[in-house]
This record gives structure tokens, C-alpha cells and sequence, in this order.
RNA sequence: GCGGUGGUAGCUCAGCUGGUAGAGCAGGGGACUGUGGAUCCCCGGGUCGCGGGUUCGAGUCCCGUCCACCGCCCCA
């Protein structure tokens, strides 16, 4: 045998009950955003390298070391997109999505990429599933967001702890960066050494570090809350006033933090505990479309991961029953059994032709095998008497039917 | 990128201090020639992840490498 070619490390075949797990989390996500009338937008899956220097941030881990990136023919430096945000801008922004002077609502799915250590739940190729709000600062946007990725999670039955916080703006947020941060360098000592390197860079995820000893430095440290601006109190105010509204259970957590730069305002994270991992994530980017060369324009949105949705979803619906139609003689029996299996499917009926020869023994197991719930067996004498034997394979009861008697009772079986 | 555990049949795994690879399940056939999941009998299956080394001899020991998983970093 020639040498066999594998996957690429941390890409993956998604089969059969996997596949069908996949496209029942997006399906849902999907139902969930079209009836907020979202609009879906398709994005190309790579983008020039420096778009996501320039939204993400240079000097985070997803750009200095987790992204595929390459050279095209031309000279070109281009990345495979590790998440959907910057796409979505640079789509708004290039094609003035802006100027009906109305917001935006669009969503995507599709593939990410991360050139990270895999782990269950964690791909170098991996999928989400997101939702961006363009132009408005309304706090209803705000609410609406959260609402969603809660609705997305009960939909799924996958347990999930909202957690919120407010990283106020560019008036209040250097106040409080600065008031951190002097605090932190008083106790430089005691951090891990992680934290000291996070102390140049990105003070503020010092306060979402797991280790003890910078926890407690964290739980002392001066709140982001404590010191927003009048504005975007009241902001993150009716943002929890409308969830409340709306019946969504959250917990404010002042240490919450995110990765990305691009952060301002609402910022939430829905926690798994059991995976330990956050399953959907996202937040206000007011500054991002300017940054990026738009006009200002308020923003915010968030990103679900596929996979670890995938990892939590316990049940899928199940498939509509499927019928077996096997033909027994010779060719006769068998073009009549073609036939009848097509007139099944016209139907919308689930069905498998058997291709299989032989024994009518052989044919049963093999109903068994693929999990049919009924057959019907078309030789000779079904079709002499233009009756056919529908078999019930979990009660082995067998009716003798016309044809289209037998369409009736399955058709109102699938849905 | 760092630390750890593990890779033997389609699947789950056994294989002692090195001595020529096994079980259960699954699969194929038959007992049972137009009705299945049971039982019994028979059968096929393996470059022991890959490469190198030590040795008369390596699944077993050593080195390297790849992959999966766990923790960290990071993140959805």
C-alpha cells in the first residue's frame, strides 16, 4: 500500500454524528439570529495580515504567534482569519454599509484559524458562529447581544454562567489603567512571573490570571467600575436593566477582562463550568470601525465557538424514521423497488434502496445494521396483489398495504 | 511555545526481567434456500505510530520524530 496522507495536525474530519452535531449548533445559532433579523454576511477566509495586527492588536498572542500566515505569489502577506470581527469591519467599512445612516446587524459563520497547541474543544481550524451590531451606542444593542447568545445556549440546553463588566471608554479607561497600574508595580514582587511580562503589555489581563497568589493581588486591586466616566455608567446601568428586563440571569464579574485590544464598554463571557471554558464571548468595540479607517461608528458583538457548543450539547433531534426497501427476485423486482423507493422520497420520506444481494435473512440484518425502522419488501407476490408489506422493525408487525396507503402512514411520521 | 500521559486488529485493550503477536466486541460465511437483533461452528484480518540505535534477537530497552489527550500560556 502506498503511504497514507493524514490530517494536518489540529484540523479535523467531522462524520456522520459529529457532522450532524455540527450543523444542528449552527442551524440554531443561525434560526436564532434570523428572527432578530440579522443579516448574514459571507466573508473571504483570508484577509491581509494586517488587519488583524491592527484590530486584535499587535502585541496579543493571536498576532505575535497564533496565525497562519503566508506570502501569496505576488508578495502579498496574508493570514487565515482567526476570528470573524476584523472581517466584518473591513466588509462595513469597504463596502459604506454606513452610509444609509441606519445600523447594521450582520452575522457569519465558518472556519478559524490558530496555529495553537490542540486540545479537546480546541482546533488549529475551528468554527464560530457570530453576531456584530454596527452604528448605534444604544444600550438596547447591548442587551439585545447578550439576550442572544443566552437564547443560543437555552436553545442548545448547554449550561452557561453569564458573566458581564464594563471596560468603560477613552475617557475613563486610562484613569483606571493608570490607577491599576500603579498599583500592580507596588506589588510587582509578589506576581507570577506571566503577570510581570503582562505588566508592560496587558495590565489588565493580570486580573483574570488563575494563579492564587495573583488572584489576591487581583481581588485588592482598584475596580474598573469604580471608576467610569458618568456616560458609561449609565450605559452598563441599562445594560443590566434591560437584562433584567428581559429575564437573563448574569453575574457582574469586575475582573472580567478580554483578549482582544479592541474592547470598550459591555463586555460579557458565557462560562461553561463544566468544560471550564467560555463558549461564547464578545463585547462593545466602539473605537474599532475608526481605527480601522471608517467613519466613528459605536459597534459591538460576539463570537460562539462551535466546537465547544458541540462539546456540551447532550442530545440532537432525531432523524425522521427511515425505510428500507428491499427488492427480492430478480430484475423485475428490482427496477419496481427502485421505483417505489423514489415515489418514498418524493414524499419526503427517509429512505434507503438495499443494494445488497441474497438471502432475504441477510436483508433484515442488514435493515438491523443501518437502523432502519421499517421495510418493505417488493418481490413477486407484492407485486401480483399490488399490496406491500410495511414491517415495523421495533414492534415486528407487519401490514400488507397498497402503495400508496403505506405513503400516508409514513409521510405523517417525517415531519 | 512549556510541562505531563499515551499510541498494539475496524473498536476497547492484554502482552512479565527482550525470545518470533493475543482476547473480547465488530466484520464475512454457514447451521436456517420469503422475514432481523439469540445460540453454535468456521474464516479473514496487524509494516505493534514512524525513523534510527543497542542486541544473536526489540511490541518490550535507548534516542529522535509524528499524532492524540491533560495542564499552562492564549482564547471561542
Amino acid at each position: 500500500m502506498a503511504e497514507k496522507v493524514k490530517t494536518v495536525r489540529g484540523f479535523r474530519d467531522l462524520i456522520g454524528e459529529e457532522a450532524r452535531k455540527y450543523r444542528y449548533v449552527v442551524d440554531t445559532a443561525r434560526g436564532i439570529l434570523e428572527r432578530n433579523n440579522f443579516e448574514e454576511i459571507i466573508l473571504p477566509t483570508v484577509e491581509y495580515t494586517k488587519l488583524f495586527a491592527r484590530s486584535i492588536g499587535e502585541a496579543t498572542d493571536i498576532v505575535e504567534k497564533e496565525m497562519f500566515t503566508f506570502q501569496d505569489k505576488g508578495g502579498r502577506d496574508i493570514a487565515l482569519r482567526p476570528e470573524g470581527t476584523a472581517g466584518v469591519v473591513r466588509a462595513y467599512i469597504e463596502n459604506k454599509l454606513y452610509a444609509d445612516g441606519t445600523y447594521k446587524k450582520l452575522y457569519y459563520e465558518g472556519s478559524m484559524f490558530r496555529h495553537e497547541r490542540p486540545q479537546k474543544g480546541r482546533y488549529r481550524e475551528f468554527h464560530q458562529i457570530g453576531a456584530e451590531v454596527l452604528g448605534t451606542s444604544n444600550p438596547l444593542a447591548d442587551a439585545e447581544i447578550i439576550k442572544i447568545a443566552d437564547d443560543i445556549l437555552k436553545a442548545l440546553k448547554v449550561d452557561a454562567t453569564i458573566e458581564i463588566n464594563s471596560l468603560g471608554c477613552k475617557k475613563c479607561r486610562p484613569k483606571y489603567r493608570e490607577a491599576l497600574l500603579q498599583y500592580l508595580k507596588e506589588h510587582r514582587e509578589e506576581l507570577c512571573e506571566d503577570c510581570q511580562r503582562r505588566l508592560e503589555r496587558n495590565p489588565l489581563r493580570i486580573l483574570d490570571c488563575k494563579v492564587e497568589g495573583c488572584k489576591l493581588i487581583a481581588k485588592n486591586a482598584p475596580k474598573i467600575t469604580d471608576y467610569l466616566c458618568e456616560e458609561c455608567k449609565t450605559h452598563h446601568q441599562k445594560v443590566k436593566e434591560y437584562l433584567k428586563a428581559l429575564g437573563v440571569e448574569f453575574v457582574e464579574n469586575p475582573y472580567l477582562v478580554r483578549g482582544l485590544d479592541y474592547y470598550s464598554k459591555t463586555v460579557f463571557e458565557c462560562v461553561s463550568e463544566e468544560l471550564g471554558k467560555t463558549v461564547i464571548a464578545g463585547g462593545r468595540y466602539d473605537y474599532l470601525v475608526e481605527e480601522l479607517g471608517g467613519p466613528p461608528t459605536p459597534a459591538l458583538g460576539f463570537a460562539a465557538g462551535v466546537e465547544r457548543l458541540m462539546l456540551l450539547v447532550k442530545e440532537l433531534p432525531k432523524r425522521p424514521p427511515l425505510v428500507l426497501v428491499i427488492p427480492f427476485g430478480g430484475d423485475r423486482e428490482r427496477e419496481e423497488a427502485l421505483k417505489l423507493a423514489h415515489r418514498l422520497r418524493e414524499e419526503g420520506i427517509r429512505t434507503e434502496l438495499s443494494y445488497r444481494e441474497g438471502k432475504i435473512r441477510k436483508q433484515f440484518e442488514f435493515a438491523n445494521k443501518i437502523g432502519a425502522d421499517y421495510t418493505i419488501v417488493v418481490g413477486e407476490n407484492e407485486l401480483k396483489e399490488e399490496l406491500f408489506p410495511l414491517k415495523n422493525l421495533h414492534t415486528r408487525e407487519e401490514i400488507r398495504l397498497p402503495l400508496e396507503e403505506i405513503v400516508k402512514i409514513l409521510k405523517t411520521q417525517s415531519g
